[in-house]
DNA sequence: CGTCCAGGTCTAC
DNA sequence: GGTAGACCTGGACGC
């Protein structure tokens, strides 16, 4: 494969970036076109070219704090700029985590964050996270995986190799409800992913927008909640996974139940919020990592 | 083979 | 504002 170029791990606020702790943020981020190797330690994604195909990448921290960006062709120099840029953002490089960390040092349970965890793998697009986390509603991860990964393999554009991209919001809204019912087995949620991603495709809704500094977390979540499918839970997943806004706590079969083994009682919402209220705005990811400490050995 | 439920949401009260 | 019931799918479990 040939170098498309390289990528400092550090945050804004000049933070450290633990690239474990990135690959296994959460499991959304584990989803095609994303392949994460927790062995190596290496990330393969799949991103749609200019041209109506795509283009596959590895990306692993071949030096210490040092992300290296292979593709299986040269590239020129803008295009490359392209690639390292989308890596930059799937990543959340320009992120600062580093106001996070000084609250977190002061939790006993959450200090070890600060040696680099906490930051969320997300996609190129917002809406491909949005159309993620409406697959994770209301299933088993298997179900959510089997849905993703039919999505990707039949509406995503190839790469030549096999691997394809995250379809368009225009493949999505395109392709026939049979398909939905049919192919990818996306029981009733097929019509919110249809309908989502013709809003897209229309031009009647940016999802992009959404991580616009200048719009409130409060103003996010509402429209959040206003898309079909998407209610508290999939807003919180949503805020914390995609936009990088970490003030919702994840509330749902997955979390509830793994705060109540790890803290060693049963806990109402309202307890667990109470627990994490001094976050503030960062309460939503310190919940997260206090769930999901055990994924990688320290 | 039937029931239950999984990283919930929507609608109708 | 809060709460039943319905809802696709498929894997786990009991009978």
């Amino acid at each position: 494969m040939r170098e498309v170029g390289e990528l400092a791990l550090q945050g804004r606020g000049g933070e450290p970036i633990d690239w474990r702790r990135t690959l296994a943020s959460h499991g959304v981020a584990t989803l095609p076109p994303n392949r994460i190797d927790s062995e190596a330690w290496t990330w393969h994604t799949t991103l749609p070219s200019d041209d109506g195909g795509s283009e596959s990448l590895l990306i692993s921290e071949l030096r210490p704090g040092v992300a290296t960006v292979l593709a299986e062709r040269d590239h020129n120099s803008a295009d490359a700029q392209r690639l390292l840029a989308a890596c930059r953002q799937m990543l959340r490089l320009d992120d600062d985590l580093s106001r996070f960390y000084l609250v977190a040092a002061a939790d006993p349970d959450i200090a070890w964050a600060t040696t680099g965890a906490g930051r969320m793998l997300r996609s190129p697009t917002v809406f491909e996270d949005v159309i993620k986390t409406i697959c994770t509603t209301n299933c088993s991860w298997s179900g959510t995986e089997r849905m993703v990964a039919a999505l990707v393999r039949h509406l995503g554009s190839p790469d030549g190799c096999g691997q394809h991209a995250f379809p368009s919001p225009g493949a999505m809204a395109k392709a026939d409800p049979e398909f939905y019912r049919e192919v990818a087995r996306t029981g009733y949620r097929g019509a919110y992913l249809q309908a989502v991603a013709r809003q897209v495709f229309e031009g009647r809704l940016d999802l992009e927008n959404l991580t616009d500094p200048g719009l409130t977390d409060t103003g996010a979540e509402a429209r959040l909640l206003t898309l079909p499918g998407v209610g508290p839970y999939a807003a919180a997943h949503i805020m914390l996974t995609a936009l990088g806004r970490y003030g919702l706590l994840i509330l749902d079969s997955w979390t509830r139940p793994t705060y109540a083994r790890l803290s060693g009682r049963r806990a109402s919402d309202q307890a667990i919020r109470r627990r994490f209220r001094s976050f503030g705005n960062y309460q939503g990811l310190a919940f997260w990592l206090y769930l999901t400490r055990n994924w990688v050995a320290e």
